[in-house]
DNA sequence: ATGTGCACATAGGCTGTCCCTATGCCTCTG
DNA sequence: CAGAGGCATAGGGACAGCCTATGTGCACAT
């Protein structure tokens, strides 16, 4: 999908939901740092956009009407979403003393951390955090050279030296485009998939890694190359819905594009894709401070 | 939240992703519409906003560092809930010939039906839908009068007249800011819950009247009146956040505020606070076309 | 009754952002 | 060695968005 359109400036959807919250169009004004005239054409020009009228403006404020209320509720949860990408980026840049040095593989650290961190600021708002992403045996070194306070890593096996408790699972999933053969039985057999070229990852990936470790568990040795190998999920995802080939990928991964159908999950007989996401730290060295913290966010 | 930041244009998120997909920036920019030189300015002033490097730019195109594949991931978030508000809108819109008109309860419009009707467009690309959204009562009468094809709506009982196959269900959650007394023990006896003061939905609203009932049912007659009534969600949310006391809420609407730490669900001992989504149509006259294949996809 | 306060709308002017065309530099390939 | 493909830089122009000042309407208090 090349091109969002209407909805691509959050801010007046931001001054919608505060619109909401507080009743009248002053008072978010004032709460987004602009004059009140410019908050009521922003909204204005929303309403041009949206085609549907969304306040009900009175002398003694603005309220939502039905329409504005549904709006409003999307936007909240772009906004949600928005507030993970914003959390994620503060952890991502190192240019300010680190108070909590996390490693993480990269499934943990796109689907969980941002959240995990949102309320970590919830609890201890002063803890700077920095992000560091790699593969999971990275992430172990990183653990393991006092690199990193807390490690979250996807391996079935945790590395010698280091401590763990699992905090989440993850699953593998067989994706093609609706148009796939597959895509109508929805169930293929792990042999005739082995034997299929799939779109994936670079060899060294973790999610490639799994995909052959699983295979091999279920005894199957032979399996064919790739057809196509490309470094971003992001780009294999693109690929398997432009109907190039079937993909293996993270079920959180592609959970979206199958609840919208562009994608089409297939079931592979008789073999395991669960695995465990794991937080690890030095052996016999228990979490303390912050880390610890976010170790009881993790675990619940 | 005011005010979110660094993460209100979502166009150039959007661009980044194309980057990934497509290898490179030049045709990045094509796929947008936009020159070369355009696109790699964005890039280079989001990267500019993030702080962290996100591409490695050769002569043979650009690729996503790690830091840019974990902002890609988090960014493809919340383009994805970017597309169920534009899909949303543009069902709200009735600017065009309808070929399928659908009533709606609030709750239903705003946390099902932009997938579904995503999920629509990708079987049947030319089906214009028009979306009315209102309460339990009005969402039958459109649909006994003809005026919509299918009704969705969230009352236990099915209105005389209609047919109707339960898609989802739905929860009620009281909620309350994380330093209110509650949270500490998170339960309390539905007498305490009813015999405290909430700040709640006006009294014509679904959610109002499921949690009176609710407590009717579990015996429980004598309820204390509201603390405060206000006509949107995300003002309630808004006002318990920021403790002015409990509230009752659709558990799909504090999902994101209850994983954040933001607002604590508490458990109410020995109420049934669960209800059941439905679509409906006239009895004896089973959706057809369009709406037949909206059913399908409700129904999974 | 009438004045005052609060809320939203309109007008006019300015600043800044964003985009486009043209051009240059680099690397790989034939 | 030349050409193609890719990204960066420079300069100029258009439009969007914001601010201050002012106008209008309603409700409540005096």
């Amino acid at each position: 999908m090349p091109l969002p359109s209407r909805v691509a400036d959050l801010t007046s959807f931001d001054l919608l939901l505060s619109v909401a919250e507080l009743g009248s169009i002053g008072r978010a004004a004032q709460a987004h740092g602009m004059s009140q005239p410019s908050a009521s054409e922003r909204l204005r020009t929303l309403e041009g956009r949206v085609g549907v009228t969304l306040l009900e403006r009175t002398p003694h404020g603005a309220r939502l009407t039905t329409a504005g209320q549904l709006v409003a509720g999307w936007a909240a949860q772009v906004l949600a979403r928005a507030a993970d990408l914003d959390a994620g980026i503060t952890s991502l840049r190192a240019d300010r003393q680190s108070h909590l040095r996390i490693a993480a593989s990269l499934t943990v650290a796109e689907y969980l951390l941002p959240a995990w961190l949102i309320a970590l600021r919830s609890t201890s708002p002063d803890t700077a955090t920095v992000l560091t992403a790699g593969n999971s045996v990275h992430v172990a070194e990183q653990v393991l050279a006092d690199k990193a306070d807390l490690g979250f890593i996807e391996s079935t096996d945790v590395p010698a030296g280091l401590a763990s408790r699992v905090v989440a699972h993850d699953e593998l999933v067989l994706v093609v485009a609706p148009g796939h053969p597959w895509a109508r039985r929805r169930r293929v057999t792990a042999t005739r998939a082995a034997a299929t070229p799939l779109v994936s990852r670079e060899p060294g990936s973790g999610t490639r890694q799994a995909w052959e470790h699983a295979l091999a568990a279920a005894g199957i040795t032979e399996s064919a190359g790739p057809l196509l190998e490309m470094s971003s999920t992001t780009a294999i995802k693109a690929a398997a819905i432009g109907g190039i080939g079937p993909a293996v990928l993270s079920l959180h991964t592609v959970a979206a594009d199958v609840a919208a159908r562009t994608l089409v999950r297939v079931q592979v007989g008789d073999v395991d894709l669960h695995r465990a996401l794991r937080a690890v730290w030095p052996a016999g060295r228990a979490p303390r401070g912050p880390a610890a913290d976010l170790l009881a966010i993790a675990t619940r």
